[in-house]
DNA sequence: GTTTGCGGGTCTCAATTCAAGACTGATAAG
DNA sequence: CTTATCAGTCTTGAATTGAGACCCGCAAAC
């Protein structure tokens, strides 16, 4: 199977990944978020070859995660915005963050933290339970099939033992 | 700049791309939190080159996301089981689910739901702060340095208007 | 009016990675 | 003896990437 064809496979996160999954994609979102928008701020900080920038930042509009707004007329300058799809793949982005600053840190600690503007605290953003408000680790979460008919499981044996 | 050398990055979002952003990888972990745990399973499953897979395998297993646990002697035979910094991707997963329900939807919709075991409710898990429990969205985070010296943006103009 | 510089790309080419699937080795079952 | 299972490895041709040269529109400097 190729890459490509990820997008149409049913499961989200296979769809997220045909979106975002790119080497580069997550990286360039992260600094829209630091508020870059612009092609060789882009490609100086990331150091990546500007045939994949251009190609990765166009299929990022495409699929409505940034759109091009115009700075200037006369040469026309375009920079890149998030759209409110963008803006909305912070917790992806904060998710991996506290996972790697945990699992894979770097010896100086991490370069940034982050202030929650609401209660002016320094925070670790905390994945829970929209219903009840605890926070989820995967032995409280369980995957159920949406579809009465559909099997959590297909094409793969099950295991012996229930892992979660 | 080679993906590669992602991992020596201090940004922890380079790091953990370094080790899971490949295009396979969160599959690979996806199906491991469903309880997928065997060679064959996860290229069945997947349709992804067995040496990818292969390779794939290996380097979770040295980056401690994954172990090879022995369920068969003669022949000697290994499966795959999610560590506990493997389990700790869920919430990474989660994010990235209902990102893609939210905006790449697929017209079925999702083949799966999540139900949080605790208070026995289906539920949309929900990114809050640590400090005061209210969610999270780009635009009540604030990331400021770690580092007194060091500057938010590296290597970039700063937008005339702040983005957050 | 010629040159220089900036911003945002496109083009080329070699190196790397990938997809697809044949093949291997150990063992067990028929 | 033959076939099947499992977890890989190997090979080959195709696709993607990295590095950097080149291009275009325009403005400012000379």
């Amino acid at each position: 199977m190729r890459w490509h064809d990820l997008g149409d496979e049913r499961c989200p996160v296979a769809r997220g990944i045909a979106t975002i999954g790119d080497r580069w994609t997550l990286l360039v979102i992260r600094d829209c978020l630091l508020g870059v928008r612009r092609f060789e701020d882009f490609q100086t900080r990331l150091g990546i070859a500007r045939r994949v920038l251009a190609e990765r930042l166009a299929l990022l509009v495409e699929r409505g995660v940034l759109r091009k707004v115009p700075y200037s007329e006369k040469p026309l300058r375009h920079e890149y915005r998030l759209t409110r799809a963008g803006h909305e793949l912070l917790p992806v982005i904060l998710a991996l963050t506290k996972w790697a600053d945990a699992h894979v840190p770097h010896p100086d600690g991490p370069p940034l933290r982050h202030r929650h503007t609401g209660c002016d605290h320094v925070m670790s953003p905390t994945l829970t339970c929209s219903e009840c408000g605890e926070p989820l680790d995967s032995h409280n979460v369980r995957a159920e099939p949406a579809d009465p008919d559909s099997t959590l499981l297909a094409h793969a044996r099950r295991p012996e033992t229930a892992t979660r």
